[in-house]
DNA sequence: GTCTATAGCCAGATAGAC
DNA sequence: GTCTATCTGGCTATAGAC
């Protein structure tokens, strides 16, 4: 970053207020519910300023998801240098960091199935490259895990990945926090529990 | 159901068609990406005429969830009845019809945040008693099979109903279908295995 | 790059004839 | 109750002055 002029990092400064703001709307009302204008009033400028940043809407959300994989990226090469920590262990504190997320209502959520949205993270390279590198790093976990007889071995890969992914944006935190009967650290505990224990008796 | 006159038929039966599109619609595309334009379409009549049978789209909304939970009674009600079957086994089952109902396309999904459609079920007295009759159903299944040490006691009721219901809805048996190598039966049985015995190895 | 003002569009809902 | 045609509001996106 050589070209860090004054302009430049104040401009860096006003996105990243945006984006913070992006994040926080995408985790308490989803994609479709969020709108233009509340994302425009909530940072204090005008709607017309925001699309000299970001050309879309979608392209928003883009730049909210990059920066949610950029941290969990990190998140697995912090992991990754700690010898001691057992392969389902960096599983476990992965989940933990995302269930955390969700609970502080910054972990943004995007349509599974919105088409044209898909489209867009898919056609983002950078997008791509770190969901790559995260699975990469995830996917050789998994493997070690199940070669220490941590995480059932009859189980491909993907389906292990796809629900790690899946429990981190798990409805369950959510409901229960909402039930305002619990704290949040015993509902992060339970639901990375019964991900990888089940609900299922097991032998203490 | 004394007024069964031939009109009343009709209109019952032309009512199901629609809830029937409905239905199939929520569980493609959600909530919010389902048009009233594509459901009359669909179903091949007017739009003006679906406001006929329909207030609003969220009444539609509510229509089809109502008939999902009629559903869901139903084969509790069944269940209740084979007392061959121990109690965590009638809960595999209910979770594995219903993940079969999403696999088949068939299982209406609404948004959980939507707050003015949240109201609108809430405020309809044949939803809030069916899902009373379905929790009390499940609830005490939940507590028999704790009692039968089949599910973890220290987990909250609550915890585990959230769950199942979250499971029924489980967006990785989507992702799983999606990549089209397994057969479904195979997702519908991860999906219940790894909801009551988690990713972890366990003793077989 | 920021603003005010507005264009353009889409989707939910309705009017009114039949 | 069904239709065609239309209204209405809200939302994304942009024009154009400063």
């Amino acid at each position: 970053m050589t070209k860090g002029s004054l302009r430049e990092k104040v401009l860096r400064v006003r996105e990243d207020a945006i984006v913070d703001v992006v994040n926080r709307l995408l985790a308490e009302k989803g994609y479709e519910q969020m709108t233009v204008d509340e994302i425009a009033a909530d940072v204090g400028i005008a709607k017309a300023s925001l699309y000299k940043h970001f050309a879309s809407k979608e392209a928003l959300a883009v730049a909210a998801m990059l920066r949610l994989l950029e941290r969990a990226v990190e998140m697995a090469r912090q992991l990754d240098a700690r010898a001691e920590v057992a392969p389902v262990g960096r599983l476990r504190a992965l989940l933990r960091w995302a269930v955390r997320l969700q609970l502080a209502g910054e972990l943004p959520m995007l349509p599974l199935h919105h088409t044209s949205l898909h489209s867009e993270l898919a056609g983002d390279a950078a997008c791509v490259e770190l969901l790559a590198q995260l699975t990469d790093a995830l996917g050789a976990w998994v493997l070690q895990a199940q070669a220490d007889g941590q995480v059932d071995r009859s189980l491909p890969v993907e389906l292990v990945l796809y629900t790690l992914y899946a429990r981190a944006a798990d409805p369950v935190a959510g409901l229960l926090k909402a039930g305002g009967v619990h704290e949040d650290e015993q509902i992060v505990e339970w639901v990375i529990d019964t991900c990888f224990g089940g609900l299922g008796t097991r032998p203490s």
